[in-house]
DNA sequence: CGAATTGTTGATTGAGTTCAATGCAGGTGG
DNA sequence: CCACCTGCATTGAACTCAATCAACAATTCG
């Protein structure tokens, strides 16, 4: 890995992509120096590991760039994906002994990260930073909480075409938070058994619908990783 | 309903059921008087509904006593339980504009309600409890998340085994916080409609289940809504 | 007691899984 | 440059579990 990398600017926060958006976007000046100085910044290839599920939590993040997933085991070793994460989303456990869930890095990535003890430790003194945890936290509640209705509830179609609006929302201009501006071409992070694996499916299920949806002229393949939306009204219809 | 259940004792607080495991659990005397002085009781029959989805989040609470489900209704009208709420759980979204789910009491119950706006007023000037909302919200996304798994990945006898080993850890002493003593008998305050709605099966899985357990001698029925588990650890080995 | 609601049981169907074969793209090395 | 591998994805066929449809039993309630 290029070692520089590593090295620390006088103040990157400044610089940061998700300065507005992320937990830290309340914070003056004199905080962020601080809150600059107990972080750094760590690059990730797709395929990395940032955490893993049972350790002791001794990291926290923030997504710069880039997506991840969080992930858990079942007892039979499949897995089951229990939430990606976006620019400005926030990853790991404050306040906990044990991380709940692994994370991977599915594209290349950019997080920042902070020892979880300082990280605890400056959260407390800084009630403005520990209400946008809180408000965030909340916010990704009522999210994965609409997600179950998918899992308990949708047929595979309608799982799938869910997935690929909320997909379309979520990448549009990783920079823009405001706008929620979809875009219609997109390069999926996820391989077929991932996809599988956030919508409780099977890979021949997940791919058997793909080839459904092409075929009805809802999406276009271009490739592998490639969907364009054709009718993104039908396909809203769809994950009804 | 009874009016003695309005009246508002000096500071009901003090001998509160939940005051030691409940967000306002490290408040000081001070801080409880002014809680005490912006919340009330109110007590719910099975059946009431406290919130309503989608409604102007207006109301938040706190449970003291008694079992509510939080709900939301899929398109085609059917519903999915997305979580239960016991007594110290907290209830709606705070500096949220809308309630993003419904919630219903399934039992009777006792609750403590306060004005969204005082609420997050409240909050916002004592970081105490903010800091106890969010170790809550934390949690809560934590166990949400672990039951996605379940919803995604398990057979309806995992379903319904994990569902009866979960009621009979948090339905024990409901004074208790500390210790994790599970009980082997206890009363659902779930109909079988609405186990279904929170394991995303029907009606007809869920009794085929229970009438199965009860054949293979892993737990005796009572009653309707009585359960009784005989063999705990083989019901925990068909939840894994 | 009869009506209504809730739960159980049976028969059938069907969506999605499983198992298995084939296709396809991106490397690698002869 | 092409043959060959390897890992992912697609397609097909058989099977399975839970949903659906339908009848019936048990409780609850007026």
């Amino acid at each position: 890995m290029d070692p520089a990398e590593f090295q620390r600017p006088l103040n990157f926060c400044q610089a940061c992509a998700v300065r507005n958006r992320a937990i830290c976007a309340d914070l003056d000046e004199g905080e962020i120096d601080l809150l600059n100085r107990i972080g750094r910044r760590q690059r990730l290839r797709a395929g990395d590991q940032l955490l893993w599920e049972g350790d002791e939590a001794v990291l926290v993040a923030n997504v710069v760039e880039g997506v991840l997933k969080l992930s858990t085991q079942t007892a039979d070793g499949r897995e089951q994906i229990l939430g990606l994460a976006y620019p400005s989303d926030f990853l790991g456990r404050p306040f906990g002994q044990l991380t709940p869930y692994g994370v991977e890095a599915l594209t290349d990535a950019l997080v920042c990260v902070f020892q979880r003890s300082d990280f605890d430790r400056f959260a407390r003194e800084h009630p403005r930073l520990e209400h946008k945890l809180l408000e965030r936290t909340l916010t990704e509640l009522d999210r994965t909480r609409r997600w179950m209705l998918l899992l308990g509830r949708m047929s595979a179609e309608q799982k799938l075409a869910a997935f690929l609006i909320e997909m379309s929302e979520r990448l549009s201009p990783a920079t823009c938070a405001a706008e929620p501006g979809a875009i219609d071409t997109l390069e999926l992070p996820l391989s077929r058994q991932q996809i599988a694996d956030v919508l409780g499916l099977t890979i021949e299920t997940v791919s058997r619908q793909f080839t459904r949806m092409k075929a009805e002229g809802l999406i276009d393949l271009p490739s592998r990783r490639d969907v364009r939306i054709l009718q993104r009204a039908a396909l809203e219809d769809r994950a009804a």
